[in-house]
Parts: C-alpha cells; sequence; structure tokens
DNA sequence: TATACCGGTATACTTTAGTATAGTAGTTAC
DNA sequence: GTAACTACTATACTAAAGTATACCGGTATA
C-alpha cells in the first residue's frame, strides 16, 4: 500500500512524512508578513522599495527578514539587474506560484466556516 | 460576476473576503499545538489527559489554553460527562473535520515543493 | 550643495508566545 | 491515611517575534 496522504487510515503509517510535509508548509506561512508578501507577488514580480509600499507597515528590516527566509526557502527568487542605480527584483518561484492552490483551499475552508459559526451562533439551520 | 476566491483576477475585486476568510484560517492553526490537538483529534474524540499523553511535550497549560481556543473558534468541541469522577471529551466539529482537506492540501505542496528543492539543490531535471 | 530615491542594515526596545513548576478540588484503590 | 487518578489553574519566568528609529553607500536631480 502506497503512502497516499490523503487517506487517513495511512497517515499511521506515513505519519513521518506526512508531518514533515505539513511542517514544510507551515514554515512558509510562519510570521505575521510571509502571507502578504506572496499576496502581492502573485500578481507578478516586484522591487523591494514597491513591496514596502504595497504591505501596510512593514518595516524595511522586517520585509529584509522576511524576503530572505522566503528566498531560503526557493518560494521567492532574487535578481539583481545592473542598470543604474541597481534595482532589485523578487519573484514567486513554481513552487511559490502553486502556494496559491493551498491559499484557495484556506480559503474555501475560511468561508464554510464562517458560514457554519455564524448560522450557529444564530441559531439557524441551513 | 460572483466573488469566486479562486480566479486570481478576482481578488482585487473581493480582497477584503479573501483575506478575511485566510486569516480565519491562519487563526485556527496559529501557535505550536493546534496542528498536534487537531491532528490527534482526526482520530476520534479524546479526553484531556488523553491528548496530554498523545502529544508530546505539550504541557497542561497550553493544551488548556490551546483547548480553549480551538473552542471559542468553533473547531473543537468539549463535553462534559457527568461520572464520577467527570470526564471530559473533546472532539473535532464539522469544521473541525473538514479542516483536514487544508492539511491535505499542504500536505500534497509540501510534498511537491520539497521534490522540488531538493532536485534543484542536486542539479537534477526531472 | 541639498534633497531624494534605491536597497537595504544596526541597535535597542516592546510585545507575544511558550515553558517550568507547583498546586487545586474531588474520587478511588490499597 | 496515603498514593494515584481526573481536569485543570496560578505564578513566574525565558525565548521568540516584531517594532521603532536611525543610519549606510551609491546615484540622480535641482
Amino acid at each position: 500500500m502506497a503512502c497516499d496522504a490523503s487517506v487517513l487510515a495511512e497517515v499511521k503509517m506515513c505519519s513521518g512524512n506526512y508531518v514533515m510535509a505539513v511542517n514544510d508548509t507551515m514554515n512558509v506561512i510562519s510570521g505575521k508578513w510571509k502571507l502578504p508578501i506572496i499576496g502581492s507577488l502573485l500578481y507578478g514580480k516586484k522591487r523591494f522599495k514597491e513591496l514596502e509600499r504595497d504591505i501596510e507597515k512593514i518595516t524595511p528590516r522586517m520585509l529584509s527578514k522576511e524576503l530572505k527566509d522566503l528566498e531560503m526557502n526557493s518560494i521567492v527568487s532574487r535578481t539583481v539587474h545592473n542598470t543604474i542605480p541597481v534595482t532589485v527584483e523578487y519573484e514567486l518561484t513554481e513552487s511559490g506560484q502553486r502556494f496559491k492552490a493551498v491559499l484557495d483551499v484556506m480559503v474555501e475552508w475560511g468561508i464554510e466556516h464562517r458560514r457554519n459559526v455564524k448560522s450557529e451562533i444564530m441559531g439557524v439551520k441551513l
């Protein structure tokens, strides 16, 4: 029987890999600013200052730090163009773009969940 | 045009809801222990001490705190049975169980990502 | 020469998250 | 009566995450 993470009964057998994969994913979204950065880059490549302007209230220190994390984890690529002055472009890698699938499911669940909780509070059976 | 979170072009229109839904989901998994707890409860209802034993190194303080958070967010339900002594059972709500879909996509992405990064490091084109 | 843009870094601080350790009230078994 | 189980809570602490503020070297513009 192959290790298929989508089958609950098999999780026990493959729990090491399952947990490892979830942790990998969690690392990508850990911290206050990673999702805003990824979200911003979903619209296309951006320069440092563009990101700084796009993402409200982020400080250059945090932007720099989070971009480094994302680059290390191969979510974002950094390209230096030797224009004068130098320009630096940040872009989602293929993995980074595929991450949108995770976001989509999170959104789906979030919307459903909110619907459920609301109807529960209002005592309504949908 | 309806607000469909899965279509990137529409995100701008509906970005408020999109962001809100992602935040809802993030709240569920924020913190070191929420996923271990949810993971443990995927196998069925558990009592406090069972969870404490299942989840390595968690302290009762954190377990209690995280369970309260999860209960407040309608991910987990708490039932007191008036046996002697009282037993308390924690169980995933419907929303909590549906959350497995999010975990599955996270696992899928995590595995794919790891494959990509590894082949990149080894200079292999799959 | 002064001002502003670029892509950041340095230092010091606050705030939040998590840990360690002990203790609670009630019940049961020896 | 004493030890052990249940489901927790309280207090005090440490560690991690994030913020505020200022600054860097380089270039271009007025």
